[in-house]
DNA sequence: CTCCAGGGCAAAT
DNA sequence: ATTTGCCATGGA
């Protein structure tokens, strides 16, 4: 790939493109990119215009390359800043293992996930409309309910015999029929609040700029909580994928539930003192904890 | 067949 | 202010 069409980011301390490739890589079928020989292919919309880039580790760098779409100076600012912020490259994590090497339930994530970041989700309607699809019920139907709905309403572009698709705009799925939804399988709620959201985003009543105007972190929340379809969970899996809140905890998240019993932290899900107290140690990386804590499901899929 | 999944809402205590 | 019933579907 000649060097016009591509830009090179450093790879900062304590930062793994394999772990984070790994994540992305799990066992299912997410419709958004695809990884092929240690490399990330992804489709991204830049001023209506599709592109499509291809990730890879590059010695002490991570190699953007521009597969398809116009290069102009302003989009490789874009994918600088686009990648930085899905692997949150930009962020000195040795606070957090320092948190974790302290507490020897924990301490050995910082060998086992060494270099493993949140992965980000950038755009918020995007978010949103995940942590609906995937409320209360498995991952692998998520997973296929959110390729449904792509490929029924986002824009896609073929490259090399593949098609890459995009998240669909607010815009278009605020036109779409509740009954058209429930078709594919969502459930009349799930229709109506994806539907809801989307007009949500139209109108301007909810957008990633509007949160970030907001004073804090419960006040973002409290905005979210406002709409139908977001409740805790919800509100707190969107700011800490998309808005990067260390602050997000998905409390009542059924797999940080599983992984805080593995770990001998509670017996019951309902001793919330014990979870408030572990987050109380890692004031400030409460969604790295998160994040490190669902990497450790992982394994026990595997075994 | 039963139980439960990366919950949320509205009605009933 | 907390608890309960329900939602939809599929995998174990």
């Amino acid at each position: 790939m000649d060097n016009d069409r591509r830009v090179l980011i450093p790879i900062p301390a304590l930062f793994s493109f394999e772990e984070c490739l790994w994540f992305l890589n799990r066992n299912y079928d997410d419709c958004l990119h695809l990884i092929k020989n240690n490399t990330i292919y992804k489709s991204l919309a830049l001023d209506g215009e599709l592109l499509l880039i291809a990730i890879k580790s590059n010695g002490a760098f991570l190699d953007v390359s521009v597969l398809e779409g116009n290069v102009s100076a302003e989009a490789k600012d874009f994918l600088t800043k686009y990648v930085v912020d899905w692997f949150d490259m930009d962020r000195n994590i040795q606070p957090f293992y320092d948190g974790l090497l302290a507490d020897n339930r924990l301490s050995y994530m910082a060998d086992a996930y060494q270099g493993l970041r949140v992965i980000g989700i950038a755009n918020l309607f995007e978010a949103i409309c995940w942590s609906i699809i995937g409320q209360q019920i498995n991952l692998s139907f998520a997973y296929r309910l959110k390729r449904r709905l792509v490929e029924r309403f986002g824009e896609h572009l073929e490259y090399d015999n593949h098609v890459y698709h995009i998240f669909p705009a607010a815009e278009i799925l605020a036109e779409a029929e509740v009954d058209e939804l429930r078709g594919m399988q969502f459930s009349q709620k799930k229709a109506e609040y994806l539907i809801g959201i989307a007009r949500a985003f139209l109108d301007g009543s909810l957008s990633k700029e509007m949160l970030l105007d907001l004073p804090d972190f419960e006040a973002r929340k409290k905005a979210l909580i406002s709409h139908k379809g977001i409740g805790v969970w919800t509100a707190n899996y969107a700011l800490m994928k998309s808005l990067k809140e260390p602050e997000g905890i998905p409390h009542g998240d059924i797999g940080l539930l599983n992984a805080l019993t593995s770990h001998g932290i509670i017996q019951e899900r309902s001793e919330t003192q014990k979870i408030d107290a572990l987050f109380a140690q890692f004031k400030g990386w409460e969604s790295y904890l998160v994040f490190y804590l669902w990497r450790s499901l992982a394994v026990k899929e595997l075994a």
